[in-house]
DNA sequence: GTTTCGATTGTG
DNA sequence: ACAATCGAAACC
């Protein structure tokens, strides 16, 4: 990691979601045990508008982080055994957050390893489900400040979001697939490998 | 109360 | 192409 890594300051959190996500490109998701990544794929799920968010039909127990303080992260659990992490970021409406996609590993990676269960080191983090599983990310840590927490944190290490991070559409969703709400890092080998999704009549 | 389905992944 | 696996959301 070049230069120090410095937390981001909760005005960070503060903007519009999809703002935020791009800008979350390149940045650190680092666990109190030392294991960090590389954020290199991101996609933003927007309030109000957005019908593929889980905050689209309002507040429930499940997704009420989202409707918290910007800056914390939203943990849920799917498809009866997978976690996902999201950095809850919004300006204005509440419950928006963006969800994180992919990591290049940095940090701790023999513990990554342990936790995958031997894969390759191209897919120890690159798919939303992957990288909790890597870095032992659980409901546990639903509703965790990533700005002043003791737990997970995304620090700042100096390195730029890319200048042109690459758009398209979400994936895993069937509905608001017109906005390009995804992003990652050009020509990253981290980038997970969106699969192309059967649509039956 | 009951049914459906998912911001996924690994295997065949 | 399909199963795994379970809680939240949706529906009645």
């Amino acid at each position: 990691m070049p230069g120090r890594a410095r937390p981001l300051p909760r005005a960070f959190y503060r903007r519009e979601t999809t703002h935020v996500a791009r800008e979350l490109l390149n940045k650190v998701l680092r666990m109190p045990d030392g294991r960090a990544g590389r954020i290199v794929e991101v996609e933003a799920y927007c309030a109000g508008v957005d019908p593929a968010a889980h905050t689209y039909r309002g507040q429930t127990a499940r997704n009420a982080t989202m409707f918290g303080e910007p800056g914390h992260m939203y943990v849920y659990f799917t498809y009866g055994m997978h976690w996902c992490a999201n950095a809850v970021a919004w300006h204005g409406v509440p419950g928006a957050g963006v969800l994180i996609r992919a990591l290049e590993p940095l940090r701790g990676l023999p513990a990554m390893y342990e936790a995958r269960g031997g894969v390759s080191e191209r897919l120890l983090c690159s798919g939303p489900a992957r990288l909790t599983q890597a870095l032992g990310i659980t409901g546990a840590q639903d509703g965790a400040d990533l700005v002043r927490g003791d737990g997970p944190r995304i620090l700042d290490d100096g390195t730029p979001p890319p200048l042109h991070p690459v758009s398209t559409p979400r994936v895993g969703i069937r509905v608001g697939t017109d906005r390009l709400w995804r992003w990652y890092v050009p020509a990253n080998p981290h980038v997970s490998a969106a699969r192309v999704q059967s649509v039956q009549e």
